[in-house]
DNA sequence: CGGAATATTGAGGGTCATCAAATGTCGTGG
DNA sequence: CCACGACATTTGATGACCCTCAATATTCCG
């Protein structure tokens, strides 16, 4: 039953430097150069080839432990070169909200940058490798090299994007439209990292997808549930198959419950009749009324 | 009935420059300095004070007129003079979402750079004057200047984190408590440039509070209602009054709807019986009952 | 003045939160 | 190794809350 993205990322990184092997801690460490970080970070890295004047350090964390608090000072972003993490802000009645679930490639800590503080906290959900980043060494090394700073503010506003996303999600989806989006996005991010896009293991527990989502746990589980009533995904706890991606992304609202009930009822009265209909495939018409409106 | 906010702004900006007069055209321009739009922005200016050599164009929408459009090619930052504008996201259903009203010393389009496209659209929902900023030229300018590059991150993370907000209400409070934020937003930004913030006309419409708190228009105004009811607010269609700010920043939801309606009986009660309570303010057990849980 | 847009308020029904119980999973220590 | 407890997940029952539809009043503007 294990899939592929439980794994140990398998990218390789430089040896490390001279002070690397000088500090000789016990804690794992190792040392990327700008041309992995710009790779790692899907930036244009021409300009950094065989660049080794600048070393980034790695650090591991296990799951749940914090890679920085909310109100902590601010000096470094992060890069996420392998395992899983959230962020999570807390309001000021102490609401937890979970703002994203960054995973290899995604950058992390960018909230810091303008009051200096951290205003959200980071938690690895599983072992994670994580890169340090200076925020003052990456600016300044943006300041002598333009594709640098254009591409740091691409960051910037793509997280924007990204955040303004998730607001028109909240603000405008229907809850399974919410759930089917987020199985859409979580399928592209590991395709685009190389893992399989139709069967992976959910790095979070459904009250983290609820929370994220803006529902309760049971709501979420239950959704999922729908879902896998309906065939268009398999899901057994944090194992997912995916057996409809168009579906779910076209998906804007489910049969109303009327209309699922009948159509259960319908699935027992077979089962009942001892006829078998084939496992886990929605019929033609419950596809058709998922897709309208 | 008319409040300060619906008034025409009375920043002064710096004479036109020989360009501005040679354009002759109908269309009403103003130039800024460096030192004027670091002003607006809250950004420390001191390095332009006396700096001419940098213009920026002002340029005046009514309302309904858009200033920019989602899928337009990205070259501007616009920094609002005055005036209310809205800015929305379409998401690929056709959804509208509402993510800001800019207002006096707001940027917006920063959602432009990442694609050099803008992903949103802004529409003036008043009369406007915007400050054009060529971005090219604004990062040029913050190459050489550490200051205004710190500054434009700075902007940049404190939207980001402005929207991390908006997604915490939206995931995490009650349709109240999100009424009652927005009108304490509303306060403290009116405030902070100058206007009351106890009283003030609504920029906007009921459909776009609801759209903007995710919820429906209805649910907006009954929730407006519902607060003038208890004494909060008075609301007569755009004019607000905010009797007691304090209740709205710390509450998180209304006495159950079933202790509304007592109290509302008992109110009617009063009245028959031509006893007339204090105007507008709800009793001492009605506030504890809100700030409870 | 009349029509369109805006705002208010009511009635009814659907969705989702809440409370609850049962089952499954995993790490730890006896 | 197994038993135990803590946590995660699923599923059901119930009711509050909010959306929808609808009617009316008010404002704005040509």
């Amino acid at each position: 039953m294990s899939v592929a993205n439980t794994l140990e990322s398998t990218t390789t990184v430089t040896a490390a430097p001279s002070r690397a092997a000088a500090s000789g801690s016990r804690t794992h460490k190792i040392w990327s150069n700008m041309h992995d970080v710009c790779n790692l970070l899907r930036i244009p890295s021409g300009t950094f080839i065989g660049d080794d004047d600048h070393h980034f350090q790695h650090v591991q964390f296990k799951a749940g432990q914090r890679i920085h608090t909310a109100g902590q000072a601010f000096d470094m972003l992060y890069v996420v070169n392998c395992g899983f993490l959230k962020s999570v802000m807390i309001d000021e009645f102490g609401n937890e909200q979970i703002l994203s679930f960054p995973m290899k490639g995604d950058l992390f800590g960018i909230d810091g940058i303008h009051t200096k503080k951290y205003t959200s906290e980071a938690v690895a959900l599983s072992s994670c490798d994580i890169i340090l980043i200076p925020f003052s060494k990456f600016a300044a090394i943006g300041r002598t090299n333009p594709i640098l700073e254009t591409a740091l503010y691409g960051l910037m506003s793509r997280e924007l994007i990204r955040e303004q996303g998730m607001i028109t999600m909240l603000g405008s989806l229907t809850v399974e439209a919410r759930v089917a989006r987020f199985l859409v996005s979580l399928s592209e991010r590991f395709s685009a990292i190389g893992y399989s896009g139709k069967a992976f293991n959910l790095p979070m527990t459904r009250r983290e997808i609820g929370n994220y989502l803006g529902v309760t746990l049971e709501t979420a589980s239950r959704t999922l549930s729908a879902f896998n009533e309906l065939g268009l995904i398999s899901v057994d706890q944090r194992s997912i198959y995916i057996h409809d991606l168009n579906a779910l992304k076209t998906l804007r609202r489910l049969p109303p419950s009327r209309a699922r009930i009948e159509q259960a009822e319908k699935k027992a009265a077979a089962a009942a009749a001892n006829y078998v209909p084939s496992q886990q495939q929605p019929s033609a018409t419950m596809r058709e009324q998922m897709a309208v409106v």
